[in-house]
DNA sequence: GTTGTGACATTAT
DNA sequence: CATAATGCCACAA
């Protein structure tokens, strides 16, 4: 069964819709108190290696999702945002207020040998 | 249709 | 630490 009825679609979610939506439930999905890193968030949303989808889409997600994007870093811990930018502050904010702690614009995260472990929670 | 840019990552140098 | 190259996908021009 062939589904010609594509353009009879009333909500015609893109690609681009569907993948955003993904990334927005998996990002919603970190625990408090844990930072995951664009990669993973795109690895758990099931776009492994496409990290910048993750900014597009956290840049365009709506407000009212209210997603904990601060719990999201770049590769080694490192916050996204430049030195001294407002969101580069808030975010720094939000996550000491998680308990976790930020040096040099990097979370302080434990070294992490093996790639299995894609969140670091406080616990380790 | 192509080009350039972006809340990025990984690997190589 | 930095720079270059490549991959990923969306979006604006």
């Amino acid at each position: 069964m062939v589904d010609h009825n594509r353009q009879h679609r009333a909500q015609p979610a893109t690609r681009g819709q569907v993948r955003s939506e993904a990334i927005w439930r998996a990002v919603a999905a970190i625990p408090r108190g844990s930072v995951t890193t664009y990669g993973g968030i795109a690895a758990t949303a099931g776009y492994p290696r496409a990290a910048r989808l993750v900014g597009h889409a956290l840049k365009t997600a709506p407000a009212a999702l209210r997603l904990p994007w601060h719990r999201v870093v770049g590769a080694g811990g490192r916050i996204a945002f430049p030195r001294g930018s407002r969101l580069h502050r808030e975010q720094q904010r939000r996550l000491e207020s998680e308990g976790i702690t930020v040096r040099q614009g990097r979370v302080a995260l434990p070294r992490v040998k093996d790639l299995d472990a894609l969140l670091w929670g406080s616990d380790g």
